[in-house]
DNA sequence: TCGGATACCCACCTTCTGGTAAGTACCCCT
DNA sequence: AGGGGTACTTACCAGAAGGTGGGTATCCGA
């Protein structure tokens, strides 16, 4: 997978926008960089409770070969890299916002539990 | 997986929309079922190139405990099941929308291959 | 000097997902 | 009588996804 570019063949334009965004935590990066424009590692790692740090940095480096995060290295000690969102990036989310809405409305329909995190709304 | 249904903790409502829609064939029967309104199991596994029986079966039960998809049975012989999307199917379909867009726009992007198979548009 | 922070990489292990192949029970067509 | 279609189910297996715990090099504060 880590060397497996998500390059279809797909059926359709969902199956493509859903193979960029398969991984546990790919949405939750993007949203996290959307709310927040631009954060470090640790920040990340700290705003989304329960992920590894390999993970992280897996889905990070997919989603900077994908084209939705770019990634600013400071060559200081100790080491500062900065995360952001592409123009693509910045779409995609625009994209899941109709999506968002509409699990946010199950969420009320079967009443599912919700992660109480600070700085998580909607 | 069967038995473990699909109902958070989520982080956000993207979470919650993901969780339903995750598995390799999920959006491809949303859409399929979209296209047609109404069709039968081996319409579908026709209409899905490369799905095992057992996917598309798996797949329907859980959409259908989603409140996705209707799963409408006729007691004769031989046996004739037809499916179609509840409002919940047909609303989610509709949140996919602007995904598949971008996703459209991403294949034409990265020049990805695209499955040809009659009947599937966009 | 010791612990914690930064941003990772690596090997190992477990869990989950999906594929294969078989079986079921009854029908129609040739 | 044999083959194909209907809609599944079950058992087994391979590969992918994700978690755990270690190591790296450097710096800062206590």
């Amino acid at each position: 997978m880590s060397t497996g570019s998500r390059c279809g063949p797909y059926f359709c334009g969902i199956d493509a926008a859903m193979d960029v965004v398969s991984g546990k935590w790919k949405v939750l990066i993007l949203w996290e960089l959307n709310e927040h424009g631009v954060r470090r590692f640790a920040e990340l790692r700290r705003g989304l409770p329960g992920v590894s740090e390999k993970m992280l940095t897996q889905h990070l480096r997919e989603m900077e070969e994908d084209g939705l995060v770019h990634r600013e290295v400071y060559r200081e000690v100790p080491p500062k890299v900065e995360y952001s969102l592409t123009e693509h990036g910045l779409s995609l989310n625009a994209a899941l916002a109709s999506l968002g809405a509409w699990g946010t409305e199950r969420i009320g329909r079967i009443g599912a539990e919700k992660v109480a995190v600070s700085g998580w709304r909607s």
